[in-house]
DNA sequence: TCAAACAGGGCG
DNA sequence: GCCCTGTTTGAT
């Protein structure tokens, strides 16, 4: 082998620890994000090129070279910048970088296949030159409070390296007008901008908007409703330039744009930003990473931001700028604490949610109520011997799901046949207990006959169009009754609904997740922000047999903001996020529990060297969820003051794991920047 | 006595 | 992740 020979350190969509070396045909060079054949044993397998060059033979382990086989691509396909993010993201986040670099792939690129030639024509760079495309004028004017942020905005993005802006923006305040604002003059003159969203299925409010704003200008969406072949043609549209607008969730931040000029993150504070299997990153601090590394600028928009967003901000690493002011509105909802102590519930509702129901109803306006509870009750009993339904795969309680007479598993899917008796004492008498949506549907509808309620859940909205029929009864605007999960909490305006009462509250104010409050927060001012959008004033009631809860008090009386302050200063008390940071490791075994702790326990001991100093560890503790699909799990949690430490623990781990006796027997993963700890 | 099941390790 | 190798297990 010549010593000026090039060779091509090659990514494998394995969980290998490292990039492999192959030898290239002599003379020969390949460009960095070219795909290509290699041998890997006795497969051949798709293998991307991140960088080539001359081979040295390796000091230590020597290891024979194998040439690659075939050159799949004539173009790179993620750019530089993109494979530069993408690296940055496998040191950051500790995992395999084969699995990071083709996780950022469209699943119709992973294979050891070239692009049909339909498709290789959407490679070829667009024409860059500024195109004079008609933007319409809005419909809608800006109010002067939209005008002055967007000129704020503007001039902190002509800095040469912009800080990201958190654009902390009420429900209704119309951030999305600014979004558009931004990106008209930069997509006009060439440029594309990145928009993401957190599930675009459930925001086609905002899609519409961006059509009719921009016309005919190149959109493209990618969303988990796209086939494999629709989702490489948006992407290579992206890639080629000719997508001017890129709107997606989460994994649409690794869409290559050669002409980025902008990000937008929508709904920020959203933790279906954070991926939460495999490579586990998260899609804002990415998009932020991706800006920085570019220098352009990154807009986060939310009504409530995440704690960790409103500390960069106070820190003055983000600027922050508000808008207050609901344009068409009238006042910001009234909310109201009911105890729910003193009452005998009907329907899991407090006599004055009702009779609030009754006159929302009677004045011919809609009532939402909400529970975060899908099914007719969480749990099934018999009152004589005590027997719950438990899932055999899972240590949690069965729903029972009254419509389908069937016990489902919400972990594992698991579905079985409602007992005819109790399998213990034979008691044919079997009780529920607690309430989820469907009970409820079905109490509301019998307390008022006169009504329609409308149910919305993943169990009423899983057909296609489903969701869109129900959207439409309520816009509809008749008198009427919503009942629904989450689904319900971002993106829908519905203007005649001035009456929303949440359910079900008291977990998390108990709970001992330190994020839970932060969320339940989030999750109620987004809520009401459902409530009184048009000209009529809207109402807020809260049920929860701990009405005296002071961070409830704090949110209702003051608002977010203060109430976000107050959970900051508790973390700091703490040293929790954003003031420490963390690294979960996680351990499942199929055997028991003891192996999976046993493996936890090797890791601990491994981190206890001199050169780990600075980080505690907790645990390892069984998961809060002991057992899922017949996996018994673990948890052992990594803190530590200085992210630099936590980071040299973990290559630490990396590098020494193969070691740990009895490894192949568990399942086990980092989690960098955990939010999610079940 | 043999092969199916299982654990461990490497892949360039 | 997949595939090869060496070892255990237990069925005939």
């Amino acid at each position: 082998m010549n010593q000026n020979h090039l060779v091509a350190q090659i990514a494998i969509p394995r969980p290998l620890p490292s990039l492999l070396t192959y030898s290239l045909p002599d003379g020969q060079t390949l460009a960095p994000g070219i795909r290509t054949v290699v041998p890997l044993g006795k497969q051949q397998v798709v293998g991307m090129v991140i960088k080539t060059e001359t081979w040295e033979e390796p000091t230590d382990n020597a290891f024979a070279l194998k040439p690659i086989t075939a050159t799949l691509d004539q173009l790179p396909l993620p750019d530089t910048h993109l494979l530069e993010l993408l690296q940055w993201a496998t040191r950051y986040y500790h995992h395999p970088p084969g699995e990071v670099i083709f996780n950022a792939l469209p699943v119709a690129l992973r294979k050891p296949k070239p692009l049909s030639s339909r498709m290789q024509k959407l490679l070829l760079p667009a024409a860059q030159k500024p195109t004079a495309i008609a933007v319409p004028e809005s419909v809608f004017p800006l109010t002067n409070e939209q005008e002055q942020c967007l000129l704020s905005i503007q001039q902190w993005n002509q800095h040469k390296k912009p800080y990201p802006v958190l654009l902390h923006g009420i429900t209704g305040s119309g951030k999305t007008e600014i979004y558009l604002r931004l990106i008209a003059p930069l997509v006009t003159a060439g440029q594309q901008a990145l928009v993401i969203v957190p599930e675009i299925g459930l925001t086609p409010q905002l899609l519409l908007r961006f059509r009719q704003f921009f016309g005919t200008l190149p959109l493209v969406c990618l969303h988990s409703g796209l086939s494999d072949g629709e989702r490489l043609q948006a992407w290579l549209q992206a890639r080629s330039g000719q997508a001017r607008i890129i709107i997606g969730t989460r994994s649409a931040i690794f869409t290559p744009a050669p002409q980025l000029g902008l990000i937008v993150i929508d709904e920020e504070h959203d933790t279906s930003l954070k991926q939460q299997e495999g490579f586990r990153y998260h899609g804002r601090d990415l998009a932020i990473k991706r800006a920085q590394m570019l220098g352009i600028p990154i807009i986060l928009g939310s009504a409530t931001p995440a704690l960790e967003t409103l500390y960069n901000a106070q820190a003055g690493r983000f600027h922050y700028i508000r808008l207050n002011q609901r344009p068409g509105a009238t006042l910001t909802p009234e909310l109201q604490i009911q105890d729910t102590r003193p009452f005998e519930l009907q329907a899991g509702l407090t006599p004055a949610s009702l009779q609030a129901i009754r006159q929302t109803l009677a004045r011919g306006e809609q009532a939402m109520v909400f529970l975060n509870r899908r099914g007719f009750a969480p749990a099934l009993f018999c009152p004589a011997c005590g027997w719950q339904a438990s899932c055999k795969h899972c240590s949690v309680n069965m729903t029972w799901h009254a419509r389908r007479n069937k016990l489902v598993c919400h972990h594992c899917g698991a579905e079985q046949a409602t007992p005819a008796q109790c399998p213990t004492c034979h008691n044919p008498k079997l009780t529920t207990q607690g309430q989820g949506t469907e009970r409820l549907e079905l109490s509301l509808q019998s307390t008022f006959p006169e009504f329609q309620v409308v149910r919305i859940d993943r169990d009423t909205t899983s057909r296609k169009g489903e969701l869109e029929d129900k959207l439409a009864t309520v816009r509809g605007n008749e008198p009427l009754i919503l009942v629904g999960t989450q689904m319900l909490a971002k993106g829908h305006d519905f203007p005649n609904l001035t009456l929303v009462v949440i359910l079900d509250i008291d977990h998390s104010l108990l709970s001992t997740d330190y994020r839970a409050l932060e969320r339940l927060g989030q999750l109620l001012v987004q809520v009401a922000g459902r409530a009184g959008r048009a000209q009529k004033p809207g109402k807020v009631i809260l049920q929860t047999s701990q009405p005296d809860n002071p961070l409830l008090h704090q949110l209702i009386g003051h608002g977010y903001t203060p109430f976000a302050r107050q959970l900051l200063e508790d973390r700091k008390r703490w040293h929790f996020p954003p003031f420490g940071h963390q690294a979960l490791i996680r351990a499942s075994s199929t055997a028991s529990m003891e192996k999976a702790l046993q493996f936890l326990e090797r890791v601990s001991q491994l981190l206890t060297g001199t050169d780990v100093s600075g980080v505690q560890r907790l645990g390892p503790i069984p998961a809060p969820v002991e057992k899922r699909a017949n996996r018994y799990r673990a948890q052992l949690l990594l803190t530590s003051r200085q992210r630099a430490r936590l980071h040299t623990a973990l290559q630490h781990l990396l590098h020494a794991e193969g070691n740990i006796p009895g490894r192949s027997s568990v399942r086990w993963s980092v989690d960098v920047d955990p939010i999610d700890f079940s």
